[in-house]
RNA sequence: GGGGCGGUAGCUCAAUUGGUUAGAGCACCGGCCUGUCACGCCGGAGGUUGCGGGUUCGAGCCCCGUCCGCCUCGCCA
């Protein structure tokens, strides 16, 4: 070892012993006669001193040394003298008075400065990721998303799970996201995929018997990026066997309450709190609502009914849905201008037609849509929203799935302008018995909401073929402050449930045979009944990070274009490449 | 595929209504400084204002196109 000691640990316990730190140099202060050096590795920074009557040898090292220089520093520890204490360093009580100075690396003039406050554009980050990885932040959610993958994999192993790998070279089922392929060299013209999650592999797992698999699972994901999605990311993928929802939603509870508590220092109070689907759609729009603030959707569409505002009461005669927030005591705060902009934001994103509003005043109500209803309407209007005076109410009036969009929209939007939540806080949720189908109006037929071997309720069997709609799952969402965090469900382990719901979902015995044979065939040998969930590990980080986004703790992602900017992939192969895969390019690439 | 914000020195940013030589801090180069800790001080160098076109007497600023980054809608079983 070239080092005695990291640039995090020496104390006053250590004087005065000679050692040697290795490091990179962050800082160079050069007083004239004494030269300050702040040498740093990741475990943190020591302050190094060329001392007045250091010889000119030494002198001359020192001289040179610059930003980022990796050097290998040996002298004495001594205490700083009094008063010159660094509080901010764990090191801060001591400091190197150098005896040798050893440059083992030079470091050309940088792009930019990892111990900068100011934090580069995200495009010089990401194509000088290892400059950026030596910054503090990302040295610390790195560390974090360490401590989180370790305090996992000890709760599984305590409970009794195998730690199981499955393949990342599978086969396409164009259910769900599209894939990424391999190309096969061995049979030109057929393909791998990359696994979107090892969900049928973990499936398979149960029928063979290893009834507690877990895995920390890469998977991969050919969609649009966003903050919180990356087209590779992370699940931890667990599966068990003999168990109902409870037993898995019981044992994420226990893993959540470990994670606050080992990383955290927080008590979870169990078991977390459970939302029916239909419930979470009703008050806050959504499917993951953020519970840190209420602001909840108030439904008035009985009430438009009895109005003959022609918007409202269209909107409800037509079976469609008045919805609505109060905004409390915002009537200060949202303008003419402001409003503007939020009626332009539902149109513009969410399609809603428009954002009506009305205000509470000291003496009534007020805003242009005020004068449409009666004193008897206002006064109704008045206990079923709750008003006081200074309040905003914003109305939603259209269809259910655009009003509860649009709404989910405004809250998330609003809750983040107005500061309604306390942005440390760590608010877990399940969200229970989603629907089993949507309906896929392009196509015209039923589609799976999750996946086509989530098993129905049980109550809900009968209702399988004659109202698909009213059918809901086994399923169940982890929520973390407006985030799903993870889902899963358990799983259908009967073949003619099985097949019930693929017939329904538009598919063929055949059909099925022929995409799934194998999980079909390993359902008729015996399968346990079995359920499981997958964690979003990447997002989970994100979140105990406090970060809001997911690149700032994966050490090398891709951009919202799915490129990576340092090793500058995906990128052109040779003629020959394609050629060995029996592939030929419909459209050549053009140069960059 | 749609919408929004941004791109000016190596980095972070500024530049009035379109106006004269595009500025500052940090970094870089040279020098000074006896205890600094984002050290300080003096001096120097550094620019295809993302790229291409247009309007104009004149464009960093206006218009069109394009590339890149971020946010977002669609998409993500």
């Amino acid at each position: 070892m070239l080092r005695t000691h990291t640039c995090g640990e020496l104390t006053a316990k250590h004087i005065p012993q000679v050692v040697s730190l290795c490091g990179w140099v962050e800082r160079v202060r050069d007083m004239g006669q004494s030269t300050f050096i702040v040498l740093r590795d990741r475990y943190g920074k020591t302050q190094l001193v060329l001392p007045p009557d250091a010889s000119n040898a030494l002198r001359e090292v020192v001289k040179q040394l610059k930003f980022e220089y990796v050097i290998r520093a040996t002298g004495k520890v001594a205490l700083r003298p009094a008063g010159q204490e660094n509080p901010n360093l764990s090191t801060g009580e001591i400091e190197l008075h150098l005896e040798s100075v050893e440059i083992l690396n030079e470091c050309q003039t940088l792009p930019f400065l990892p111990s900068s406050p100011d934090v580069p554009s995200e495009e010089s980050r990401l194509q000088f990721r290892y400059l950026d990885l030596r910054r503090d932040s990302m040295q610390r959610s790195l560390v974090l998303r360490s401590q989180i993958t370790k305090k996992i994999r000890d709760y599984f192993e305590r409970q009794g799970f195998i730690d199981i790998e499955t393949p990342i070279l599978g086969r396409s089922t164009p259910e769900g996201a599209r894939d990424y392929l391999v190309p096969s060299r061995v049979h030109p013209g057929q393909f791998y995929a990359l696994p979107q999650s090892p969900q049928i592999y973990k499936q398979l797992m149960m029928i063979a018997g290893y009834d507690r698999y877990v895995q920390i699972a890469r998977c991969f994901r050919d969609e649009d990026l966003r903050a919180d999605r990356q087209p590779e990311f992370t699940q931890l993928d667990m599966e068990m066997s003999f168990v109902d929802e409870n037993d898995i939603m019981g044992m994420i509870d226990g893993l959540m309450q470990h994670l606050a508590r080992e990383v955290l220092g927080l008590e979870l109070k169990l078991p977390l709190p459970r939302m029916s689907y239909d419930e979470a759609m009703r008050r806050f729009g959504h499917d993951a609502p953020d519970l840190r603030y209420g602001l909840e959707i108030i439904d008035l569409t009985a009430w438009a009914k009895t109005t003959d505002f022609r918007v409202f009461r269209g909107t409800a005669d037509a079976g469609n849905y008045v919805r609505a927030l109060n905004v409390k005591g915002a009537a200060e705060a949202f303008s003419r201008k402001r409003i503007d902009e939020l009626t332009t934001f539902v149109q513009g994103d969410f399609g809603a037609k428009g954002l009506a509003w009305m205000r509470l005043e000291a003496n009534g109500w007020g805003g242009p849509i005020a004068k449409n209803f009666t004193e008897e309407q206002l006064q109704s209007l008045n206990k079923l929203v709750a008003a006081e005076p200074g309040d905003v109410i914003l109305f939603v009036a259209d269809s259910w799935e655009t009003s509860c969009r649009t709404l989910h929209g405004l809250r998330r939007r609003l809750g983040a302008e107005l500061q309604l939540y306390d942005p440390k806080e760590m608010n877990f949720s399940w969200v229970v018995r989603f629907p089993m189908f949507a309906r896929d109006e392009e196509e015209n037929r039923w589609a799976a909401m999750h996946h086509p071997f989530t098993a129905p309720l049980d109550e809900d069997l009968p209702k399988l073929e004659s109202d698909p709609s009213g059918v809901r799952a086994k399923a169940y969402d982890l929520v973390l402050n407006g985030f799903e965090v993870g889902g899963g469900t358990i799983r259908i382990h009967d073949n003619p449930v099985q097949q019930r719901v693929f017939s329904l979902l538009g598919m063929s015995p055949e059909e099925a045979e022929h995409r799934f044979g194998f999980l079909l065939g390993a359902l008729r040998y015996g399968a346990p009944p079995h359920g499981g969930i997958a964690l979003g590990v990447d997002r989970l980080v994100m979140l105990f990070a406090g970060l809001d986004n997911i690149r700032d703790c994966i050490t090398f992602p891709k951009t919202t274009r799915a490129q990576d900017l340092m090793t500058d992939a995906p990128n052109i192969v040779d003629e020959r490449q394609l050629d060995e895969l029996g592939l030929a390019l419909k459209k050549q690439p053009t140069p960059e």
